[in-house]
DNA sequence: CATGAATGAGACTTCATTCAT
DNA sequence: GATGAATGAAGTCTCATTCAT
């Protein structure tokens, strides 16, 4: 009948809840990055997305599920962002080089997101207090990383190094450089990601 | 007769201030690190240090000021017991090298102190929203280390670079360390910090 | 199986804002006369309403605005009653003898709203500690009175006085009254009020 | 022995008790007299008395305990304060005369005594909430008024009126003219006391 | 589908009072 | 006698969640 690619008749139902959804969940980013997680209040979150409280008990189970709602689209988006603006065929250092970069760019265009992610980690728990979000949270970028890094020994542009270690310095230098960057709007994004490059890629032994 | 779910009405002990204050400090200390912030209320904290709720006010002004003394308490206690340990002597790399170590040891034996910082730098606000621990909580030791990479640099043991993202990387570095050794107690601290030390200062580049 | 000491969990009547207004603030007038300022607690308060502590967050931003509302409210009430059962037309001598009859009456019928006045005049404050309804909660009343007394003397009926004491006098005598009736219900308003009114028309001198 | 209205060896200790008892109560006075009631906590007056708050447990058995000996300690001392500055032989127009004037005199030299009364005998209450201070605590002072009223009938100075009602009205009087005397310090006390007791004793009405 | 009135648990905080020192 | 550390009850207030409309 209709192709499901581009449905002609998609029901105006999903379509107006995907809204909402969205809608809930951008208000919800915004309150997390404004006041921090204890701010977060359902009311506020609610009251910021133009609806009503009780609405938020359709489309989401409760604040809890609204946090990992929020923390899977942010992350998803992201990561989407950045893998799609690579050009993995390339020398792995230039890949890391250009990836950085996007990162970088990140920090400015997605700034918002990016903090809610963090708030959510930290705070979102079980019920008997254990992390909701572990660390493992991280594990598919490490191990998309490590990916990367041992394609670059194997082409021989990386030298022969522990790749998890790598990864997660990785991930910790990206992590440092954002929320500087966020703190400090005066650095140059970019010229922060190729110095921070250049140090990964080189490191600052003389000689 | 005796109610086993309650605690026989300890005898009403009469502390030194500074022991009181410690042993507050040191139940929220755990609060922290086992529940996270939003659970850390004032009620758990008491009850886990085995007083009554309202002496917590005799010690401090109020949960802000418990969490800020807590904080503050826990960094200069993390800072002193790294500094000791050091000898700033020797050629930068091996400073560098020995403090990694230092540091990794530290999340084995004061990881709740370092979760219960993380959580309080995250979380704690002013009334407005406003983040009350600013990232310039980092400009201290970022300073220190500066002041070390430059040291090489004039000793030649470090070739030219950006000191400030050198510092920045290796503080994102070490959280990151901290985080994942915390998350994997089967990984060997010093070997990470090892393995971390040698990416830091060669590089990954081949040749 | 049924307890008898707690109601039997009301069924949750939806009602309409002013209602439930009104409810409240009857409960806290209720309170307020019978325990005075200190015991009034929200927690009795709504109680005595029969709805849950937490409503009164619904319609008042919390004590204070609680206690001003239902100042005001009452205030409003008791000078609608009075002056709509006075005909101001008469000589200034009748309408202070009819005048004082009637609020003397309110003594019987409104006991609780003018003791409650009294309460929240006295002891709400600014968080400073300075009073929230200064005297010149007075300031309306003895305006009206002066311009009653300036039209006695105007027409003859009255000598010539400073109406501004006379006015802040006869204000004290009523409250004095009003005092006096509610601790002796024996005493009969309206003959009190006529004795009251011969005295401050008359005064006490002889001859 | 000794001559009990001079002892020559009064003990020290009681000395020592009276004073610290009326330190106490002197704090109690001026916390009452600026903050009201409800900020009149032990803990402040302890603080502004400048002793240890457990020391009000030697010289009273409680908060309500010290109210009540602040509210008859005061009573007392204006009642004396009053009584010995009135000739009572004189012609009793002329005794209300002066007495307003003395009263209208206190308004400035012991305002935060007269205010700290008036907050005690509204808000003082028995566990049960009912009055502690009943209006009947003016009782004192209408007998006394009385007696003079119908003095003043037999010499034949004031005509025949109720004298209960007067001496109510009279006590009313002056609590208005006290309250607004202190609300108003540039009215001056003793013209106001002249023109009340003119209108007291003459009426409003002419001829 | 949507609203927001209503609830109840739990948070922070204050304060009169007790008691070890 | 005097102190102030310590307690426990009660108060104001917030918030996730439910449910009548």
């Amino acid at each position: 009948m209709a192709d499901p690619s581009s449905p002609p008749a998609a029901p105006r139902r999903r379509l107006a809840e995907d809204e909402r959804r969205r809608q809930i969940i951008a208000a919800a980013i915004e309150e997390l990055a404004e006041g921090g997680y204890e701010r977060a209040s359902l009311t506020r979150i609610a009251a910021r997305a133009g609806v009503s409280k009780g609405l938020i008990w359709h489309y989401f189970s409760g604040k809890d599920d609204l946090m990992e709602s929020v923390a899977s689209a942010t992350a998803t988006a992201i990561r989407e962002r950045i893998a799609s603006r690579l050009d993995l065929t390339e020398p792995v250092p230039a890949v890391i080089r250009a990836a950085l970069r996007h990162v970088a760019r990140l920090s400015v265009d997605h700034r918002a997101e990016l903090v809610a992610l963090t708030h959510i980690a930290h705070n979102l728990r079980h019920p008997d207090g254990s992390p909701r979000l572990t660390p493992d949270h991280y594990e598919a970028s490490y191990r998309a990383q490590e990916v990367l890094f041992r394609r670059g020994q194997a082409e021989g542009t990386l030298r022969d190094f522990d790749t998890r270690v790598m990864a997660i310095t990785y991930q910790g230098s990206i992590d440092a450089m954002l929320a500087h960057l966020q703190a400090h709007p005066e650095v140059d994004p970019e010229s922060y990601a190729d110095q921070l490059a250049e140090l990964l890629l080189d490191g600052i032994k003389s000689a």
